[in-house]
DNA sequence: CTGAAAGCGCTTACAG
DNA sequence: CTGAAAGCGCTTACAG
């Protein structure tokens, strides 16, 4: 490969005037540049990447520190991660995947060596043994997902909790007095999920503050168990006339229960589920949702790490904690109940 | 962050004798090593990168390209990259994840610019724009999937057309006379995905040579479209009596639609599937299937890469193409067909 | 506007 | 067994 040497060599210039030439970093005369620029066009030249790393200590890569569990739903997971590298590249940097089971041990290792300039982690836990590694790092970093603690990070998430509200907010105002919510099965909260419960508790609190009765189960993430939980679910409690859906595998199940128990939604049951606007596409889903921006998320901390990266005015800011307020995508899945639905059917 | 300069000082020594103390890559005595590793300890000592990478001429660090389509499974892609990822760790290597839409320039950049040992290329078609380009860079390249030209490259894949011959095969030896193949949508083959006709056109050949009417089709990628297609197929040929699905979105359409039709598996009708163990597990599909071993298939171009990257006599060995021989594991989803099945049921 | 030189942090022949 | 030095390929202050 042609380095800076072979790339002045032809244009007849200094390293120094085809380094500046390239990087338009100071004035280089019309003629000069027009030659370095041919030399480089001619030679394929392309910087290396570790001796630019070295001298501008500068990789322009990030990190991206992901881990792959069976019991969550792949199709999310590959959302967060187009929204991290897509948005990366955007800005110019490429991503270092790294699934190693023990996070912290690798954080450590690409922090350490300079591999990254910045670091982005998922499947954030409630007491996230990164965390701490994090915040001793030189480079900045960022989570999708809300940590226990947030010092020294910039935090990005949906608002589970205003999601919570929302969902029973919006069955509540349509007259709905009994409803279930299904959680993620609870071995999630157990590895330090709080979006489980930040959902599920925001909701409980709301429906008792508006007088809703709300059943509130951890569910299965897996066929066929969380299919016969839903049909548990609706054999247990006859009288609920909403479901919400805070499981991926449970809103895909929930289509061939249904028609397996000839139950119509919206008009026996209203459904309202918290997934990806992609998610709902793939299954063809056909319930209003909370969507949860994957996408948007990854690429949020993505742009908060890049400004911290490249400016020092910004990375001594204040650490940033940013919800994404939850919007409910409406499919017509809701609508009142049959006690109190008016005799001439909803238009 | 310490240098090697700052262990080498805090133990009393040169940096050459701190670099080989620590590499082993000569002798050393037993006092002055142990001193080094002390320092190194003490001053969390961790190897800069970039430096490394300047001097030695490698990253440790290997490129993977993939793409993730909507319109392919995303369950069945995380588990190829899970695959790379996990086996580059265990040799020591991590991964640079590369999605960009313009996967040709993307490869020329990570290649040129040195950032990557070697490079494993998925979403491989039939006439892949990025292998010209690997098979000029300097450092070798893999393939998780078969494209039309494999000179100058190894390649991996499951045995396509083995696995068609072989489902063709296991219908026709328990009497069936009658099939329908459901394949990817069409626009997974105009990309240039080869391994679906591999498939089809080997199962085809088969089913002409033994006798058997098989009716081929391309499915759909998504809900609810692959659900009424599978509709429409029973209905158009009610006297097939096995149904070979090389489709994951079919895959997973098909208990509902069974449901649906009061279709019993596999007294009324044989089914045989092609997909991954885990992909079956997540959607607890009952159907025996030939697994395709995304994991496996990822780990394999990794070990090859690695070891044309660390030994110069790997590296001139001759290209391999290799691929995995399908395994069909039985879930009892097939039996004899009803017109011709024994009065005693087969045990 | 341009060049010669130092330096980033490693590794590894070369000398002893 | 150990050290002084060169070199990997960049960038960027320093000088002119």
């Amino acid at each position: 490969m042609a380095t800076i040497g072979d790339v002045a060599r032809e244009a007849g210039v200094s390293r120094s005037t085809a380094s500046y030439a390239l990087s338009g970093k100071r004035p280089i005369s019309e003629e000069v540049r027009r030659r370095v620029l041919a030399a480089a066009e001619a030679l394929a030249y392309t910087p290396n990447a570790g001796a630019r790393a070295l001298a501008t200590s500068r990789t322009k890569v990030l990190g991206l520190l992901a881990r792959f569990y069976t019991d969550e739903f792949a199709p999310a997971m590959m959302q967060y991660i187009q929204g991290v590298t897509d948005t990366a590249r955007d800005l110019g940097y490429d991503t270092l995947l790294v699934t190693d089971e023990d996070g912290a041990r690798a954080l450590r290792r690409i922090t350490d060596s300079r591999m990254v300039d910045g670091v982005v982690l998922m499947n954030i836990a409630q007491d996230d043994p990164r965390l701490p590694i994090l915040r001793a790092a030189s480079q900045p970093g960022a989570t999708v997902g809300l940590p226990g603690d947030c010092s020294g990070i910039d935090v990005f998430d949906l608002d589970f909790e205003e999601a919570g509200r929302a969902m029973v907010d919006h069955l509540h105002r349509l007259g709905h007095r009994e409803l279930i919510l299904i959680s993620q099965p609870e071995h999630v909260v157990e590895r330090g999920g709080a979006y489980v419960w930040r959902l599920r508790d925001a909701a409980l609190e709301r429906a008792r503050q508006c007088g809703v009765t709300l059943h509130a189960v951890y569910g299965e993430s897996r066929q066929p168990a969380v299919g016969r939980l839903l049909h548990t679910l609706l054999d247990t409690y006859p009288s609920a006339t909403g479901l919400l859906v805070n499981n991926e595998a449970a809103a895909a199940a929930l289509p061939s229960v249904a028609h397996e128990r000839g139950l119509r939604v919206p008009e026996d049951l209203s459904v309202i589920g918290r997934y990806s606007a992609e998610f709902a596409a793939a299954f063809s889903l056909p319930y209003s949702f909370v969507e949860s921006a994957p996408d948007r998320l990854g690429s949020m901390a993505v742009r908060q790490l890049v400004r911290r990266v490249e400016s020092a005015a910004a990375r001594r800011e204040p650490f940033v904690v940013r919800f994404i307020s939850p919007e409910l995508v409406s499919r017509g899945s809701t609508t009142p109940p049959r006690a109190t639905r008016p005799r001439t059917p909803a238009r």
